[in-house]
DNA sequence: CTTGACCTTGACACAATGGGAAGGTTTATT
DNA sequence: AATAAACCTTCCCATTGTGTCAAGGTCAAG
């Protein structure tokens, strides 16, 4: 099948497959005669795999690293859990920062009247807070 | 004062400070016989009323009507909190996409025995689960 | 035989930051 | 005074992951 069908039955845009397969991530596509790319359910798969993985914020590196342990039968459960733990403590991460942001935000923002006039809690907060 | 100098003393990178003046952000610095840029107090405010901006989040794009607030006596600071409020939620977002993440893979993660062996859930979790 | 819907590659853009090169200036040490 | 170290300048490139757009090739249906 070609590019758009591949795309619609993946999720994955017809851009980004061609984009996935640039850096390496996919093996190159078979091509028609015409050029045109041709894939198949084992290609779609793949496509889906990535899809899911970046839905789950697994960045395109990790996802390399996945699917190559995926296409192994030999892989060991461990490394797949440790890039996943992994993933999962830099994710909590990055909440606990703009959780932090938040209640400083809103510790700002309860106390800012948001009317006419110019007194700004929030804007002191920023400019004097160090 | 010159640029390291500016640097140090708000937390923006020197980097960055040409970079804010570039994007029209900073009003240009004032320049030396030499070339050099001349920092005074009221730059050092600006760039620190920046960086505390720039760790709470909020995106150049917002910073830019923020110092505009700031400076403009005639503000209402229901201009301010606008601004604010549209940030908190937006990082609540971000945060809520993020925890569902980590709720889906903690629970892909812990079915996971994470030995030698290959069988993992977490792989047919990414390959399985459409 | 034209029209429209595909496909191809390539270039450019985004946001915010870092790195580095090539070259000029100032400051400190010999 | 000479030299070295530490600055400064501009300009270019890389990052991540995605989108947009252009110029052109292919194909099927009308």
């Amino acid at each position: 099948m070609r590019i758009g069908e591949a795309s619609k039955q993946s999720g994955v845009s017809a851009k980004m497959i061609r984009y996935y397969e640039s850096i390496g991530l996919l093996t190159p596509a078979q091509r028609h005669t015409n050029d045109y790319r041709d894939f198949d359910m084992s290609d779609i798969h793949t496509l889906r795999f990535i899809h899911r993985a970046r839905s789950l914020g697994f960045s395109i590196e990790e996802i390399g690293k996945l699917i190559s342990l995926w296409r192994n039968r030999e892989r060991s459960s461990r490394e797949v859990k440790a890039i996943t733990e992994t993933h999962i403590h830099d994710l909590k991460q990055r909440i606990q920062a703009m959780q932090e942001m938040v209640d400083t935000l809103e510790h700002l923002s309860c106390h800012c009247h948001g009317d006419d006039r110019p007194d700004c809690p929030i804007l002191e907060g920023l400019s004097n807070h160090s």
